[in-house]
DNA sequence: CAAAACTGCGATCAGTGTTCGCTATATACG
DNA sequence: CGTATATAGCGAACACTGATCGCAGTTTTG
């Protein structure tokens, strides 16, 4: 499960142990195999899917062989997290403006929710961030640097940032996820709030779905997600420092 | 599990089906009374703490009974949270400034995460909103009703309105949750990110743990939500409505 | 009054994360 | 070199989960 110790008191994070220890045999597997294996079964079939056998089974091992590299099937999913963050690049070198390098940040971590949507169900609360989260994290600040903000300003300014891409990634997948099956969609929310709205109890909400386009063609996410997270970054960021692609 | 099933069609929502049909004894216990239960263990364990024995004992019934009331257990949750979001109260008469009115609502819906941080652990993704949540999109819709949104538009930022509310309760929660034993939080996080710092590899990182203060007192975050919330509402929202608290 | 439809539920199933104890194997140390 | 030590892999099992089936009892419908 992953759920909420929220208040526990569990050993040392993955990321405090050693992989490997001097003695004994060495290891048939690793961490990063593990990882890879949790990932592809998550990209295919949803984050359920991952479970210690069948994880097990696709490394070709057995079930309780896992527990050597790993302490519980939380610690497993925080695998798989970091070495998605993995999937960042810093190699664009920084343009001084805070906004336009958060975006790019932004860019990637998009892209990165929309190839891994079980992401969205993994929940970090309390768990140690790992090295790739750690060199987002340094990228990030980097790119806060020259605002006048303090370091635990930046830090949570940080946070605020990632959990904001996470939203939008979240609301983009979710609208992409309905509109895969109109009929069903239709059938579904359309079908089920129109009445409501029609019982003249919600007047505001029949008016919204009163005019709605046809349909969102995909391509017209990629500007409502650049205008939106401009807008919420600046909102963030200190006053005054207004970014180069604006008029 | 509160998974992702994503893409299927289970039967008709819980909300599309009445709650008791004619025939047949009466039932002895009701959705609200079950929502209620299960919410009061969510609050005191963890969402993980609602399981459908737990629940079950709690009313006094058998756990196959449940089956009678709820579909599924996901069907449970989303009972319970639905019913948290009618501790929404929309008694005060609305501003007609947008980011005002919509600002009233954040405070409301931050004071639940608190009451019921459960909540930050349902995925709502795939469920059609309940009756109360019917209710808090047409009071959001309404302070919306001002700008010169489209339907579409309008439907959208209220999304984007509840996961930034989210969003920031969850900060708040997991920032007072690692506050609450300092000794555990130096010991974890402190200890495990400043010798990253120390090691040279992440400058920034350095610098924004350099200058922390002491400790943030709890009360502070009040004007901290108030001020981002803001910002990220006028973000959202086409310019040119500046609220009345801004000088 | 009988047919139909529902409620409560004991028993049970399949699946989950996790643990225990075993054997085999590799390193560390004297 | 030899022995102690710590690990790797894992079969078997445990505790617990969500969910199902079918039966007996109860209420409404016609």
């Amino acid at each position: 499960m992953t759920e909420e110790p929220r208040t526990s008191d569990r050993g040392p994070s993955i990321w405090a142990r050693p992989e490997r220890s001097a003695r004994g045999p060495s290891p048939e597997h690793s961490r990063a195999k593990i990882a890879s294996a949790g990932i592809t079964l998550a990209d295919a079939s949803g984050l359920g899917a991952v479970t210690m056998r069948s994880v097990a089974a696709a490394i070709g091992t057995a079930p309780a062989s896992l527990y050597r590299y790993v302490a519980t099937r939380d610690e497993l999913v925080e695998l798989m997290a970091d070495q998605v963050y993995g999937e960042f690049s810093y190699h664009e070198p920084g343009s001084g403006h805070p906004v336009t390098d958060l975006l790019r940040l932004a860019h990637q971590g998009r892209a990165i929710y929309h190839r891994h949507p079980w992401l969205l169900d993994v929940r970090a609360a309390g768990n140690l961030p790992g090295p790739n989260a750690v060199a987002f994290m340094e990228h990030a600040l980097a790119a806060l640097s020259g605002t006048g903000l303090t370091g635990s300003a930046r830090l949570e300014t940080v946070g605020l940032f990632s959990g904001a891409v996470r939203l939008f990634a979240q609301t983009e997948i979710e609208q992409q996820d309905a509109g895969r099956d109109t009929a069903q969609w239709q059938g579904s929310l359309a079908g089920y709030l129109l009445p409501i709205a029609a019982a003249g109890q919600h007047p505001h909400l029949a008016a919204a779905l009163a005019d709605q386009p046809a349909l969102d063609d995909p391509g017209q996410h990629q500007p409502l997600f650049d205008r939106a997270m401009t807008r919420i970054l600046t909102g963030l960021l200190p006053p005054g420092r207004t970014p180069p692609e604006f008029s």
